[in-house]
DNA sequence: AATCATTCCAACCGCAAGACG
DNA sequence: TCGTCTTGCGGTTGGAATGAT
């Protein structure tokens, strides 16, 4: 199981996935060229990663995909074709491996009846409530309630302080989606890890997974270098935002 | 029980894009 | 601007597990 340099490939030991995890723990993500020297692993950064992501990272949701996961895989793929980085994004805990597999295996090869039978809801799914996201962008000022993270002057509704935690959510899907925040060590009122110090941006797919889309944060009626670009790609998650709609 | 076919998913490969000097 | 390096993505493959005969 040697590669032409004599790098391991195959299937990864147990030992191969401690080494791993213990680099990622230590060095946190990226960097990825220096992971196989300093976990100690006869592979390429390239396997390093993928076993990384699609397997080892914390917050992966195994098991088979619920009703409403499919349907918003139906609906996203609809809208984004074979783009499974970004679906996956809006599946919280799916990765694009996971999306894209179970997309060729059960959904493509079924054929199209299958799909056009997947995409009538079932009349116990809980319809997503989401918010048009008008704003692009969001500020890493959070608000921390109780030990769960409230955003401040940030919906609609104009709330002041809205309590994320209390979002009505499909029982099944539901997660405290800030435990699943990138470093997701204790973080301060900032959203700053205090472990590593780096901000922590909260990913977008949690607010979908939660049915709620975030407003500006604008800090003064400018947006300064306190307010972080959230929506990035904006006509992307306007498009979206069309197609949900539309349900 | 043995053999063959199918399913499923982890892993690999090649390419494109971004970062950087 | 160009070349190199690194990362991330989508397509594809390999093989273990499972099912059918």
């Amino acid at each position: 199981m040697e590669g032409s340099f004599g790098v391991r490939k195959g299937a990864w030991t147990e030992e191969e996935d401690i080494l791993l995890k213990q680099c990622i723990q230590k060095y946190g993500e990226g960097k990825w060229h220096l992971v196989p020297v300093s976990a100690g692993l006869n592979r390429c950064r390239k396997s390093c990663r993928l076993r990384w992501l699609n397997y080892l990272k914390p917050n992966i949701k195994r098991g088979n995909f619920a009703a409403d996961e499919v349907d918003l895989m139906l609906r996203l793929h609809k809208l984004l074709g074979n783009r499974w980085s970004l679906i996956a994004g809006r599946l919280p805990g799916r990765t694009a491996n996971d999306v894209k597999n179970y997309w060729n295996t059960h959904l493509l090869k079924k054929g199209s009846s299958h799909i056009t039978k997947l995409k009538e809801k079932p009349q116990d799914m809980v319809k997503v409530n989401v918010i048009k996201p008008q704003p692009r962008t969001f500020s890493k000022n959070l608000t921390w309630l109780s030990g769960k993270p409230a955003i401040v002057g940030s919906f609609k509704k104009k709330e002041d302080i809205r309590d994320i935690s209390q979002t009505p959510m499909q029982s099944e899907s539901r997660i405290n989606w800030w435990e699943s925040l990138p470093n997701c060590g204790e973080l301060d009122e900032r959203a700053t890890c205090t472990q590593c110090g780096r901000l922590n941006e909260v990913p977008r797919e949690t607010f979908w997974a939660e049915g709620m889309v975030p407003e500006a944060k604008v800090v003064g009626d400018t947006l300064d270098e306190d307010v972080l670009n959230y929506w990035g790609d904006s006509s992307l998650d306007m498009d979206l935002w069309e197609v949900l709609k539309a349900e």
